[in-house]
DNA sequence: CGTCCCGTTGACACATCTCAATCTCAGTGG
DNA sequence: CCACTGAGATTGAGATGTGTCAACGGGACG
């Protein structure tokens, strides 16, 4: 364990770290502060953080591990809608329909930090730096996957792959990382089957764009993704230029 | 011309309207008050409201009409990101990029009005009510579209329908309206060819759901259309329940 | 009244899905 | 330490929904 909420390399980019109850006060006094702005709490692989229908209350800073939001279709197939990364703040949808619209899960083990709405608006309203802010990173929520309009496989995948470099580590890009969700996962984010997936993660491979083995991946030409992800390049009959 | 900004019923309903230097004042003075928090302007069918990598400035506030944002791809698609009717607010992606990430364009006779960000965000901060208002509505752009995640053809016109009966006119849900966009519009939108929109309102209407012509759509059966988009229901082969 | 754009409809091509078999790897227990 | 097990990943073959190309038809508008 850390020993203040501040030694995690994630809290010092947080915006809220300088409203936060520290980890080593919670773990000391063994109760949540009830005033804290923001609270500490933990959870498993595959742990519910909230369910569709749940009543809004909280925004969910992550503070290190992986989330993501989805809702289950009629036939039963999972729909997700996003992945959260440390560093991200989770929930603002829930602002306008007044509860959680999706299922949020942990896929790999999670520090998330809740933040109570009605002190979020209190503490924006108090800060106005904070609320610069705070819109600045809700208006990167709208652009965030504007690529999943792109109509083939291979660009969605490229994007994503592309955005994944930027998104997985916070205030940094690194073109080697471990995927934290499976390839079914991946398929249900940008609407493909799994095995599209990993048939495009062949190809990519097979074309030098791309290492893959199993979780671990490496981005060996960025700039030549970023034109796959653009339509300018396609491999799927052969390595032809467009 | 309307004798004053809040004699237009869309004004009624907006939250800067407190603040907005009125449509009879800019006539008559033939000059824009530079204070003014909002400002009209007028933009005919097709007429552009901004490029993209223009640089960040106003934020619009759509009085009448319709606007589309899109991008075109290296192929020479044009990828709609979002349509934007009366009552709604277009810029929020900008907030982050710092310049439009698309081009905007007016798809009827459209009135919008600027709003300076500086001022917005002034405004903001002094009207806690305000703050919390403009939060859901950021929240709400969050949520629209949410449905592009849907895998056929007919779940996503379905579902793209019900939300324009709720969208077109501002607080009241009417089923029988005019589509301002063309097919290739819808197409372009919600990644489908105008041909495959054409036939697939074709066999909404060959099953009572709905009725076309031109421009001129009316949905028969809302609940039934919804169950097409939640996939409960679909035409494809004969109308067969799954 | 003619032109042109938009929408409709048909035939064929193709990207992705579905179903299925096989394989690897991590975890578990003997 | 090894065998067993189950979940996830890869790959193949066939099915299918949607795209593409094309022809046609009908309003809208000058």
């Amino acid at each position: 364990m850390h020993s203040s909420a501040t030694s995690n390399p994630t809290c010092n980019l947080c915006l809220f770290a300088p409203f936060c109850t520290s980890e080593e006060e919670i773990l000391h006094t063994g109760r949540q502060a009830s005033l804290a702005v923001k609270q500490y709490r933990k959870l498993n692989r595959n742990e519910v953080l909230c369910l569709p229908n749940n009543k809004f209350q909280n925004l969910y800073a992550i503070q290190k591990g992986t989330l993501k939001t989805y809702q289950v279709e009629a036939d039963g197939r999972e729909l997700i809608r996003e992945f959260y990364f440390a560093g991200e703040i989770l929930g603002y949808e829930a602002i306008y329909t007044g509860h959680y619209p999706f299922s949020a899960v942990a896929i790999s083990e999670t520090l998330i930090c809740e933040i109570p709405y009605a002190n979020f608006l209190k503490l924006l309203h108090s800060k106005p730096a904070l609320q610069r802010r705070i819109l600045y990173l809700i208006s990167r929520q709208l652009n965030i996957g504007s690529y999943l309009v792109s109509t083939t496989a291979e660009q969605r995948l490229a994007a994503f792959l592309i955005e994944l470099a930027t998104r997985l580590h916070p205030a940094e890009t690194r073109y080697a990382f471990l995927l934290p969700m499976s390839r079914q996962d991946i398929g249900n984010y940008l609407r493909l089957s799994a095995e599209t997936i990993s048939r495009v993660f062949s190809r990519l491979q097979k074309n030098k764009m791309i290492l893959i083995d199993h979780k671990k991946i490496n981005l060996l030409q960025p700039d030549k993704l970023k034109q796959v992800a653009d339509g300018l390049w396609t491999s799927n009959k052969g390595n032809t230029v467009k």
